[in-house]
DNA sequence: GGTCTGACAGCGT
DNA sequence: CACGCTGCCAGAC
């Protein structure tokens, strides 16, 4: 059973456009709860653990997660690592100095 | 069905 | 300025 604001915080994430990024917290208030973020972090996570990994995520991703960010600039987690994660980041545009996103 | 955990954020010490 | 504690929501066990 998924819940709306599940479905939400996907739908959020979904519509990132490629270059952009999006905290967790902007992602839960779009999805309807500000104070979820810790929420979208989790659902994040064990959805990526429900799907295959390790694929390329310019053929696969459904659900960018990895455009996804902490409010403070840092990279954040991600289920594949966050070292996998900055390489796509940097592949998407973005420089990463020391696991943070230079404004 | 209750309890613990987590890819976080904010405030206090 | 750096470290630590608490709060909050949805999922997994």
């Amino acid at each position: 059973m998924i819940k709306i604001f599940t479905k939400k915080v996907l739908e959020v994430v979904g519509k990132i456009p490629r270059g952009k990024l999006m905290t967790y917290q902007e992602v839960a208030i779009k999805a309807g709860s500000p104070k979820a973020y810790r929420a979208v972090g989790s659902i994040l996570n064990r959805n990526y653990h429900g799907r295959e990994k390790q694929l390329p995520f310019e053929e696969f991703e459904p659900v960018p997660c990895h455009r996804v960010i902490r409010s403070n600039g840092i990279v954040g987690g991600y289920a594949l690592g966050q070292k996998e994660k900055e390489k796509i980041l940097a592949l998407e545009g973005h420089t990463i100095i020391n696991h943070k996103i230079r404004l």
